[in-house]
DNA sequence: CAGATAAAAGTAAACGTTTTCTGTATTTAA
DNA sequence: TTAAATACAGAAAACGTTTACTTTTATCTG
């Protein structure tokens, strides 16, 4: 590949000019730049980003890590992040860490050697790695989205989560059920505080749900196909209804309804968060939380954006409203409820 | 941030040798790595990889550029990509060119000027950009996935296209459909492909469709959502069945008929390209060709990796086989079929 | 047309690494 | 005990930019 040495040759000026008519921050003559221009032209000359990003201090790219990155929620996510970030020039480096703490650890140290102009992330767990302090200290421009960590101040954008988890399950009990299971996911802060709504809501109806009604797993289409598997191969057993607490659990209990032969609402109720686009032609259309992955990512960038441009930031905590989306999932247990309550 | 001098002065040596601890490669007394590798850790030193990119030229980073990256096909591709390589110590700088020549000329630029070690791309257009040939003498490592370019070589990955579009739709003719739409793409090379397989299918069948059953849009849901409009507002002159050539598409499609109050495969046939999985739980269960869009990734991902290490690469052109998933998306039109065959 | 001033272009240092080339301890052999 | 060999460690150049500083060239004024 061509230098700019290369091309201040070919035009007969010094590396300094070439530079100066690429920036276009110092005057040159017409005629220079005219030569300059033709001979970049020519050469087929492209400037190394590496050498600028050493000199400059500057990568303009950014680091996103999230959990995983085909869930059509960090997806949606990733896209508002890369389509508010573009037009400034920005572009983005994307990981998975699989809720993994260790690939997360590790990625950040990546994105730190890349000297990544800043990140944001959906961190695995709410007790942060060790790792995290460091972050802090090197005050690297860091939003967090969708989760939070416990005793450090990051900026974070995510979504209300509890309070509109005990509305959906308050609507599963005015429907009469009180065999309510729940299929979360395990360490993250949305997990924390979808169960906690979910227990705040069963508790305000006297109902203590057993221990085996409350499935942690991971957020992903396996948990939520087990959880389904295990439900309802004891039927007389079962929870009449179920909150999953995330889509693609709710997509995989779907699975295993389906697969024994059970219907949606006929057999068991479903609620679950979601994304209302997603589930269109889905039968039975899903009562949800329905969430604006897209929205937390804007807000991200914007954050992100501002403190890349020197504004001081005071740890803002952004929680977006959610509402509720009410689908065919749900109706009245067949059986008369069974006795959960003391 | 604490550079290798930082570390160096702190731990009473050169840097030169604080550079050889951390690479490992040199031989250095067991009592001063233990004195820089506490230098370190206790001033938190990172190495900037920005400056080892400059002397190594080597960034450890590959271009992934696709025309959406919402598009679970292209998200399933970036994933398999992405796990394929990272074991290997490669990241992903993922961007998409929104189908649009313009933003993928710009993105390569971008992809060259970052001085990336490869990428990995799904042409826009048939016919190549005027970027496209410089690339070529760069001779940057490139892979094309799912699509190709005239005229010009490049090792590419993409799944069998035309045949199974021709089956597709003459599954359709065997149920006795005479009047079949096809709703595709505009400028790749599987529109093109998908399209030619309709025509020999409808040729062989002795049928010529009038032009305007052949919507060419982009691949998304819009264009499936208006070309349903479209089809079913004059129900009497619409087709009996519609070929959508992408998953988007046909999503578009499907919420249209919807809509309309129109119902599949009732009062239309529909088959289209698709994702197994994504379909489950859709009513009805599309009649699809199967992609597999991770495969494509895995091996992009492998022969990219092959020409990284220096292998000579002999423009391999990778067409990997689709299979066709029956569903219930398809009946024998409702009345005679009418007649468009000359 | 000389001298002052403004404009344009050149020189060289710096960004933070890696690695070749040297130099100095330390070990080994005689 | 000394010469040769080996093992470590340092100095400095290089990667390709940007930019402060300096020098050259062009322009202006009287």
């Amino acid at each position: 590949m061509k230098t700019l040495k290369d091309v201040a040759l070919y035009a007969g000026v010094s590396v300094a000019t070439v530079s100066r008519v690429i920036s276009g921050n110092y005057p040159v003559k017409e005629t220079t730049r005219k030569r300059v221009l033709e001979a970049i032209g020519t050469l087929d000359y492209h400037p190394n980003g590496v050498a600028r990003s050493l000199k400059n201090a500057k990568t303009y790219t950014l680091g996103v890590l999230v959990p995983d990155i085909a869930n059509p929620y960090f997806v949606q996510l990733v896209r508002a992040v890369e389509a508010s970030v573009e037009k400034l020039g920005y572009h983005l480096l994307v990981a998975s860490s699989d809720e993994k703490a260790s690939k997360e650890s590790e990625l950040i140290r990546v994105f730190l050697e890349k000297r990544l102009d800043g990140m944001i992330i959906a961190p695995v767990s709410v007790t942060p790695a060790t790792d995290w302090p460091q972050l802090i200290v090197n005050a690297l421009p860091i939003v967090l989205v969708d989760r939070i960590l416990e005793g450090i101040m990051i900026d974070s954008v995510r979504e209300e989560s509890r309070q509109s988890s005990k509305e959906l399950v308050t609507h599963l009990l005015g429907y009469g059920h009180r065999a309510i299971g729940i299929v979360n996911g395990r360490t993250s802060t949305t997990a924390l505080e979808r169960e906690s709504g979910y227990r705040e809501a069963l508790q305000e109806a006297g109902i203590i749900p057993p221990e085996d009604f409350m499935v942690r797993g991971d957020y992903d289409h396996k948990t939520g196909y087990l959880a389904g598997k295990r439900f309802l191969s004891h039927k007389e057993q079962a929870p009449t209804a179920v909150f999953c607490t995330n889509n693609l659990i709710a997509l995989g209990f779907l699975q295993a309804v389906h697969e024994l032969g059970y219907r949606v609402p006929e057999d068991i109720s479903i609620v679950s968060f979601g994304d209302p686009f997603e589930a269109t032609f889905q039968s039975p259309k899903m009562t949800i939380v329905v969430q604006n992955p897209a929205e937390v990512g804007r807000y991200a960038a914007f954050m992100l954006l501002e403190k890349l441009d020197g504004k001081p930031g005071k740890n803002v905590e952004v929680i977006l409203p959610t509402v509720i989306r009410l689908g065919d999932s749900v109706r009245a247990p067949r059986e008369p409820a069974q006795m959960y309550s003391n």
